[in-house]
DNA sequence: CGCATTTGACCAGCGC
DNA sequence: GCGCTGGTCAAATGCG
């Protein structure tokens, strides 16, 4: 647990380390003294912000109304003020507005997301080994899913989210002394993937990134008598 | 024995 | 065109 004190610390010193998200996508602070059930967080994490894909000045309340979704679940927090979060009230300038090239097909896609059109289909699974093989290297990358990510005050990596992960791979990435792990949701129909990294200048911030949606309910039941219904919603 | 994790290799995209 | 980097695969290994 910590103080209320150096939560509100831990957040000025976010803003000033913003631009160093990896992706490089928009930071969205939560309130200091609110917690993050639908994550189905322990006490000893705290979720003290999320990171969407960097939106463009005609996509930002597009980017809010994102933002709000996907934090409504868990927290109460003015529209108004979201979108001062996305640069849309003026002078909110909480979140790194560089659009990279790299990251651009992330903010097109959320945005798609937001519009309620499907994504990503997945049809390519009747092909011989070698060709599906090839097809599979084309493709991922170019099928990208909406990503979403969020900065987390936690001395474990990997948050209990009630959905249940496989270790794919780990790599270290230049510039950070710890490595970055890739996990996929082990259920068979569903495609969602998450990073999990912790920032070089604070080792205590795990960055979590989820890409894709999932197409079933939480795997564990969760004890958790805050909501499960809560969850689906938020990880999609 | 079955499942999860580790880890080296491979590939595509990007910048120069 | 080449080298660097991030993301993924899959065989090897570990663990319950």
């Amino acid at each position: 647990m910590m103080s209320t004190t150096s939560q509100t610390n831990v957040n000025q010193s976010l803003l000033e380390e913003q631009d160093q998200i990896p992706t490089q996508m928009g930071f969205i602070p939560f309130p200091p003294n609110q917690t993050f059930p639908s994550l189905g967080c322990h006490q000893s994490l705290k979720p003290i912000g999320a990171v969407v894909p960097s939106p463009s000045s005609e996509t930002a309340s597009s980017a809010a109304n994102f933002a709000e979704t996907l934090l409504s679940t868990s927290i109460q927090r003015p529209r108004e003020d979201l979108t001062s979060c996305f640069g849309g009230g003026g002078g909110g300038q909480l979140l790194s507005l560089n659009r990279s090239r790299v990251n651009s097909w992330a903010w097109e896609e959320v945005t798609d997301c937001l519009m309620g059109k499907k994504i990503g289909g997945d049809d390519n699974h009747h092909l011989g080994v070698s060709s599906m093989k090839m097809k599979k290297m084309k493709a991922r990358r170019k099928v990208r899913e909406p990503r979403f990510c969020f900065k987390t005050m936690s001395d474990v990596d990997v948050l209990d989210d009630g959905y249940k992960w496989r270790k794919y791979g780990q790599k270290v990435v230049k510039n950070t002394q710890h490595p970055r792990s890739y996990y996929r949701c082990t259920q068979d129909n569903c495609r969602v993937k998450k990073r999990v990294e912790r920032l070089a200048e604070d080792p205590r911030m795990v960055i979590t990134t989820y890409e894709g949606r999932h197409a079933h309910s939480p795997s564990n039941e969760l004890e958790d008598s805050e909501s499960p219904f809560e969850l689906s919603n938020f990880l999609w």
